[in-house]
DNA sequence: CTGCTATGGGTTATCGATAACCTAAACTTG
DNA sequence: CAAGTTTAGGTTATCGATAACCCATAGCAG
């Protein structure tokens, strides 16, 4: 429309506070609405920086006052349907408070959390929500220890000290399915997961599992494949391995929710009668989201919830407050239409 | 394990370079590569740094060198399926290249678009992703226009000046479907939505399957509700509203595979036979992950790969090459068991 | 041996905002 | 009405890194 002329300098405060006639100080003191400015000044400055279309530097203002509003999601991965409510839930309650999120993925590799989080530390930020419940390295760890920024971790518990940890409780998570299993007269329970070493919340559910089935005398076939991720491409895949070296099972425990779909869609693709046949369980509620006829039972998560408890945890950190250093969210477990 | 007697002080450069007894502007160039520097320093240097656990204050660097890299991605909401993989294909190109993406959320509000585009702007991106296609506000496109930051835009167009578009063809996904109708014999059709009025690439979609049947001489039955969200259970709510009204219909267009994915379920539901006494079919291709027995048509959208493309055509800008300002990606229909 | 260019490294100023402190006028209050 | 306090605003120094420039010494050709 107008010429191209405006010369990509951007706008900065001093310039605010020239038009306006005032120092660069007062500027600033109006800008972020502190010290005591009188009415006319504050609105000659506003204007002036309406009219100029400032926005202020914060990498400057950051550096200077040594405090920023950035928060830094460290998580396992985006597209994974758990973390993007959790997300959502973080989101609900930071950004009205005027804090700007950061999310970074770690694909589940501890290399790469290590990395995610030198890059985060670098821009100073107010505070960090973590994933926990994963192997996490040495030198990470030791970051944090050192570094001392307010830490909340989410999902589940690691050795690193963080200042909070709200997540799902896992271990009922595991019993919960397994006594289900037992009043539905189950005999030869299974669990099918995958990547353990790396996911010890799943770990913790599985032995919980287990556990609650040894006590009754009951023990089960695992197929635990490290390699494979925890996707329903590797529920078809185990389903079909655990179908064939265990015929007598009658009932499988999923990693999550999304191996128990793929599990499903093996079982009804070869004919298997769910549950009469087979009885199948998962973790997560997510398999909910987009139920058409099959409807998983799970152990709902509230994640949401968890990413607002998450959130809210760390603001009342960063204010100072006191909070609790561990929230565990019950586990529901939901009856759907496979067990 | 050891005492708390670090002083909460971070480790500068300055030390960094004083331990290992160089001048802080060697230290700076060995950190970053740069400049000639022979391989005793640069070793003394680094290890030092390495003794220090010294992690560079990117605020200060950034705002000294007027250069960053961060990538700001400003979507409608992760949770929705689509943006995950999309994000998941943006964070494979870019981590690898040094850039840290930073993730908001607008929950298709063109004010909260605003907000966050300033907040994102303070930080003197290096570039920006943005989501296309959907109402944006007259102060974003200022802003934009005035900032003059290497933006590509993704999903769908927008009036905003960008250096680049990359999205599914839309038209075509609307258009395939409809003719995929009518070869199945289709002579009722209809479509659900919701929140055309923000999401203008289904109204773009809408339009093209609207305007291929009527060039067949077809018309169709549309209930599109605005103030709902694009979501499962507006599928269900809008089907039924659909079924009553036009009791005829024998196919349904829905917005996106969610709401498709709620219509099946009211329509199973209430027993309606599918496909025999109504098709249904949806758009983006997310409902075939988690699918057990019902396999929705719908037009897929290669997520994680558009992802990809934009953050390639993003750092292709950040190096000087010129890109191509707009890429379609094919829009792809893919035969369930509900058409 | 003179003049020229690399090499390796140091000096100084600066990015844009804000902390910390200061000052003058206006306003209380006993 | 003198002395203390508040109000409104200004001055100066600084956050931590890097751009831009400078200066030795070494190497090398003529």
């Amino acid at each position: 429309m107008s010429e191209q002329n405006t010369p990509s300098k951007r706008v900065t405060l001093a310039e605010v506070a020239k038009l306006a006639g005032v120092s660069q100080m007062t500027a600033s003191k109006v800008m972020r609405e502190t010290g005591s400015i009188s009415g006319p000044t504050h609105e000659k400055v506003k204007q002036a920086a309406n009219q100029l279309g400032y926005v202020p530097n914060r990498l400057a203002g950051s550096l200077r006052s040594k405090s920023s509003d950035i928060v830094a999601v460290v998580l396992p991965s985006i597209n994974d349907s758990i973390f993007g409510d959790v997300v959502s839930g973080i989101n609900s309650v930071l950004r009205p408070k005027g804090y700007i999120t950061f999310i970074g993925e770690t694909q589940l590799e501890s290399q790469s959390e290590e990395d995610m989080l030198r890059t985060v530390l670098s821009l100073h930020p107010a505070g960090l929500i973590l994933t926990g419940g994963i192997a996490r390295s040495e030198n990470a760890t030791q970051m944090l220890q050192s570094w001392r920024c307010p830490t909340i971790q989410i999902w589940g518990d690691s050795a690193s000290r963080v200042d909070g940890t709200v997540g799902p409780n896992h271990k009922d998570a595991g019993s919960l399915v397994a006594n289900h299993f037992c009043e539905r007269g189950i005999t030869a329970p299974a669990y099918i997961g995958a990547e353990l070493q790396k996911d010890l919340c799943a770990a913790e559910r599985f032995e919980a599992y287990r556990s609650a089935l040894r006590s009754r005398g009951i023990s089960i076939n695992a197929i635990v494949e490290d390699a494979m991720p925890r996707q329903w491409e590797t529920g078809r895949v185990l389903a079909e391995r655990l179908m064939r070296d265990h015929p007598e099972t009658d009932a499988i425990y999923c990693l999550n929710d999304a191996i128990g779909l793929g599990a499903l869609s093996w079982l009804h693709q070869e004919g298997f009668d769910v549950p009469e046949r087979v009885a199948v369980a998962g973790f997560n509620g997510t398999s909910w989201i987009n139920a058409v006829r099959t409807r998983l039972t799970t152990v709902n998560v509230p994640r949401y919830e968890l990413g607002q408890m998450a959130a809210t945890s760390l603001t009342d950190l960063l204010d100072g407050k006191r909070i609790a250093s561990t929230s565990q969210l019950p586990a529901e477990l939901i009856y759907g239409n496979t067990t």
